[in-house]
DNA sequence: CAAGGCTTCATAATCGTTTAGGTAAGTAAC
DNA sequence: GTTACTTACCTAAACGATTATGAAGCCTTG
């Protein structure tokens, strides 16, 4: 039982290791009495192929990687289901590399990460995260396609493909929500422009702010819990008020927040409203129960894994015919998935009593 | 750039494919000369080693692999941090492996993860939940070492290395609390018990209960979130009145009762106290703040990487000296990390109107 | 019945590393 | 000056699969 070779099953079965390999992988050109007594010695002996050698010899790949900086964010759970869903069928192997160490994203750690991507020579990747330039580069020159999801692809690859959320119009649907309570005094709280998602939130809800004559206050925070923690105590104690509303530009910067307010007795939304950017599965129960932006990460993940599987078919075709191998990024590739607004309670809807200039609720 | 091996260094270089080797390995026996040579060589080149070969050839493998049935539960990202933690410094490579497809565990998946597993030639495995024996077996087969966290061995492996929290005495803690509430009526609302945790939970409950003098209903659901609704749902009708108290097994449970509770607008704590197993970062911010217990996941993962470590090193070692190479389980490898009630609002501390026999807050 | 086409199987090269088993030169010991 | 030991390097055999090339046997077919 157990460590027996390709070379053991052919002495047992009498066949040669080319009968043996072929039939095993069910190809054709084996007689099928052949096949029976191979595929019955190897279950009695126990055979199981060694992928290593698999993968050393055959030409193409079967494994994809998806590198994360786990922001501890539960909508990365969502988005590897989708991942996996798309990618089950064809029965490739996902692994998931992360670059973060302690809930901080390391830069080192890409690097090696990517180092190891390579040295396994994955047929892809699926990053959610704006790679480093010098990363995406080497990536391309092993002709490593790689799709970003939930970011954009960096500056020296602009025409990689990418799935992510519409966030400059997602922000400006919040925005118009906002401005439909009447805010007029808004503050986004928001992480660094390395995650590349941020632009576009940004940006939509500053274009938002102008329509609507909102006064828009962005701070910026590292992204965790503790730092928007600490980033927005600072940030009060210097404003001495409360705007009208504040937005949290993902769950972990959210947290925080929320466990400022209740600190300090700043009940939702009678004093300020809140509205967040990613929906999750406790928000409709939270105290009270939180406005949120839906991403639809499962669905982003299942295009994210879909473009990537078409990119190495195609790969894999046109090496075949003898042309470049290196993969073609196509412009539609370039994916964006609308997000809706899930109404709840801590924009102030449904609440008599709003925090700054009070109107109709919507 | 790109593409070139390591016969392509030596050539350019003008040493052999030992010297090369040696050089890049970092092993002695090669002057600083001829290593500086060589690195710099193979930098220019973009030389980057292909792992497949180093696999097949080399003896001992560096990748672990964690196999989990996500059940979209988010102590699962603590638990991989506790085990990237761990196993970072001896610059390991961790896969994931999901057993689940659309949420649910499946069975035929698991038998597929471990084949490839075995394919991989895996250092040691990770297990999130109770393998089939059946697999136990095969991976022993090969001198795999497993070890489980957060689920026991199976029937055929019961000497395999386990962390897990010490469910038992959790269950007494939370028994003690609810008694000292006064409550004499408990739901224990529970997953199946392919989840092995389950066994000592309701053991420790059912205990608790007697010594209390308690009533303690056990109710299963599938383990995850909408089965919780339903199967909770149909539970109270039947019933036709509220236990005392509510016991979630898990989180997804939890959040499939706490839906449920919302929509008959049933209060929490006045009209049911509730307490959950697992602690999460929303909990003290829920509407009302949740008792649960503390699992520590990330401790328990830290555990769990640390001991398989030490089994992989001492296999190594005794290979080295011609002895056996399958896995040495000691006893002291099955550990279990206690666990602490975090006391908050749900279980009626703090409230003055308690559901049952109202008794003095404790 | 010769020629050609299938079907079924075998031989052996190949993938890109690591490493056991050398060798040649230089140094130290006696 | 021989012997013994180091140091720095090389040659070539693995590792365990896939697959190009081809051969033997049998079946058609004109």
């Amino acid at each position: 039982m157990g460590r027996s070779t390709m070379r053991d099953v052919s002495r047992a079965v009498g066949l040669s290791m080319f009968t043996v390999s072929q039939a095993l992988s069910g190809a054709v050109g084996v007689s099928e009495e052949s096949r029976q007594r191979v595929l019955k010695t190897a279950r009695e002996l126990g055979y199981i192929p060694n992928r290593a050698a698999q993968e050393l010899r055959r030409a193409n790949r079967d494994s994809v990687a998806v590198i994360t900086a786990s922001t501890s964010n539960s909508y990365y759970l969502d988005l590897m289901s989708g991942i996996q869903q798309a990618l089950r069928p064809s029965n490739w192997t996902v692994v998931v590399g992360d670059v973060a160490v302690d809930g901080a994203y390391d830069e080192r750690l890409e690097d090696r990460m990517v180092q190891r991507l390579i040295e396994s020579r994955m047929a892809g990747v699926i990053s959610t995260l704006t790679l480093r330039p010098e990363n995406a580069e080497l990536l391309a020159s092993w002709d490593i396609p790689v799709v970003f999801v939930d970011s954009s692809p960096p500056e020296n690859a602009k025409n990689f493909p990418s799935v992510t959320t519409d966030n400059y119009n997602a922000s400006l649907v919040v925005g118009q929500h906002l401005a439909d309570h009447g805010y007029k005094d808004w503050l986004l709280l928001v992480y660094p422009a390395k995650w590349s998602t941020r632009f576009d939130r940004e940006r939509g809800l500053v274009e938002a702010a102008r329509r609507h004559g909102a006064e828009l206050v962005v701070l910026e925070s590292e992204n965790d819990a503790v730092s928007a923690h600490s980033t927005l105590a600072a940030y009060l104690d210097r404003a001495g008020r409360l705007p009208h509303v504040l937005i949290a530009g993902n769950n972990p910067l959210l947290l925080g927040a929320l466990k400022l307010l209740r600190e300090r007795s700043i009940t939702i939304p009678a004093d300020i409203a809140v509205v967040g950017y990613d929906e999750f599965a406790w928000a409709p129960l939270l105290d009270p129960p939180l406005t949120v932006l839906n991403e639809r990460s499962e669905e982003i993940g299942r295009r994210a894994a879909q473009t990537l599987a078409g990119i190495i078919e195609a790969q894999a075709e046109a090496e075949k015919q003898g042309q470049s191998k290196s993969p073609l990024y196509r412009p539609e590739y370039q994916q964006q998935v609308a997000a809706e607004l899930v109404i709840r309670k801590s924009c102030g809807c449904g609440h008599a009593h709003q925090p700054g200039i009070p109107k109709v609720t919507p």
